[in-house]
DNA sequence: CATGAATGAGTATTCATTCAT
DNA sequence: AATGAATGAATACTCATTCAT
């Protein structure tokens, strides 16, 4: 079952683009990760995928335009991960699909922590346009999170939280990880997936101690 | 009885500052949360503060100096705002100090997003030796964290948890926060500080249900 | 058969570089003759070569990199005209090379002025890699002067003067002249080569006057 | 007959200046010998005299100004140098009054050679009614060469040289020293005064060897 | 497709100078 | 007289982008 392992930029990029846009958007990713969107020039860019500056301008119409292509493919991407039909309408009971939905996310955001970054903190660089239709996709992780849990409590599964609020601590936990997570660290991405999905079921638990005041 | 409320930002800055130096260093504080570090222009800080593009030259180095100042005033506040006595010694429980510990983390970050987006996320922008300074302080947190939870282990009153991980993700929950909070929204940082509280406790309770595989 | 005289200048600049990178050199000789090194500006040079402020960058690392072109290839070229083989290694007796050396090296200070003037006084702006590589190559000059001050004491051709001083006292009438000399004053430069070969002969003979006290 | 040494750029000011003025001074003849008019800032200048930015603005009117005072106390003092009675109107010979002048112009040179150096090198930055005001002191010394070596030449004691020429070599060696003279060199001002003084006398001696060609 | 050269608009920082104290 | 703060005008250098080849 093992593949060989590639890199997990390099694997967002679908085959509609030719190789050298893809080495660019990989060297993209690697560039506004490490010194953020401004901080990075198309120099920057060019020269890491070993083309000369004007290169970028034969595949991207300009700097935003790469940004906006690794944001609209790696949200997709995430989108997918999570989107999987086990997750959406399996016939398991929403326990089970909460930690399916968690686990998947955070494995995706772990594993793509590169360009999760990018994907996460570099989105305010982008114009208007290309803002509003990222975050279209955007609103569809948290919808994916509260039917789970909506479904949890009225079930009885879950105890009966503010969805709301719990979505977003869930969102929090996955997002956040990809300022910290270290492909060298000591969690593997399925591991660290397999834990947080164990505090998503705790966080939807009834607590036994007594209230906050 | 209710005072003015004065600004989160302009409130962290002390009083060995003259007053053009802490006008500078919140609009700094603005601009980088808005724009990033390297988006910021030293034009966009003084004009902030009603000063010519010079004016920053006279109390700050550099750019850089600016950020420096900020991470590190920034960063102290937050220690003190979790480092009070009753959380470090107080003679509560574990999961009471826990909720003091989160809850005090939580609010500081919410009430201080916009300082704390900047301490969170443009501290790449700084000098190695900068970098190192505001490193040691940040080291004090999990500590702090670790230090409950450790204790709530040992004596029973948590569940035999992971300190490290759960470490890590309460403090993601403070810090993701800033990406997101709004002061307008629904919560108040208070209520957000309890409500974090309260998961805190969840995640280090024994979950009732199938263990994970 | 004459030819039109081509600019002085110019003319200093090898093949290796572009005919760009050329104009930028002569301009950046004239201004730098003028106004000195800290006193030119980047956009001078520029526009001396009828090019935009940023075109400087794409053939030069800095302003002190176009400087210490000027210097090198000024200094190699002074070198060359007065190490051809007649003066090094001529069959002629040493009050005959003493002319050779000292009439080439004033000749070409008074025909290249301008740019002498640059490689004379504008130094101390080379950083100290730069500046480094430009002494070793000045220390040819002394050197040769006095293998021909020497030979000339040691066979008897000249008085037993002072070597080290004498040559000090031949390279100042030959460096000072950038100072003064004007293209359009009564001697050319051929002519002010003869006359201080004269002088240069004067200063090792015997005075017949009376001793200095 | 020794008195205390004093630092040979100080003592050029005369007491019409208050101390502080002479600080500022003397720090700006260090500064501009050093890394020249542009190169300096005022900033230096108050610096190195102890003083804030804006004391120099006290004492003169601009940085230009400065160099002003320094260009004319220096040439006025060098021409007082020079022109001493024995000098001028002297019963000596015009060989021993060429010794004597040229020993005493060499000397003053090699004595304050970093005051000097601003004298000689700087007068480009001066506005055009300062330059001219120095140029009128300037052009005395060509006046006092000539004299001596006209009325030598007409007297017989010189050969019949061209007094133009060999005025301007004459001042050439006295001026070039301060480029390269330094006080802890092999020369002391004097010694190199009568070593120069007798390279004057070899200059307009009739050379014994064949003529140029 | 790819690039070397070129540039208009910036960008952090400096600097001579002023002024209220 | 002396200065800390402030600033208008640079100044060296950068950068996203264009374009002829």
């Amino acid at each position: 079952m093992t593949r060989n392992v590639v890199d997990p930029v390099t694997e967002l990029w679908g085959d509609d683009l030719v190789p050298v846009a893809r080495a660019l958007l990989t060297s993209a990713v690697h560039c506004f990760a490490r010194r953020g969107f401004t901080g990075t020039t198309t120099r920057d860019i060019s020269t890491g995928a070993g083309l000369s500056p004007a290169a970028l301008y034969v595949h991207f119409r300009s700097k935003e335009d790469v940004l906006f292509e690794i944001a609209r493919r790696g949200h997709l991407r995430a989108l997918e991960a999570v989107s999987v039909p086990e997750v959406l309408a399996g016939a398991d009971d929403p326990p089970s699909r909460l930690r399916a939905v968690m686990s998947r996310f955070v494995t995706w955001h772990a594993l793509h922590h590169v360009a999760a970054r990018v994907c996460q903190y570099e989105l305010a660089a982008l114009n208007p346009e290309h803002l509003e239709e990222i975050a279209g996709i955007r609103r569809e992780f948290p919808e994916l999170f509260r039917a789970v849990i909506v479904e949890g409590v009225d079930r009885g599964d879950f105890a009966p939280v503010d969805a709301g609020r719990v979505v977003r601590a869930l969102l929090s936990l996955g997002v956040d990880l990809v300022r910290w997570y270290r492909s060298d660290g000591p969690d593997s991405p399925e591991q660290l997936g397999r834990f947080y999905a164990d505090l998503a079921v705790s966080m939807v638990s009834a607590v036994p101690g007594p209230p906050a005041g």
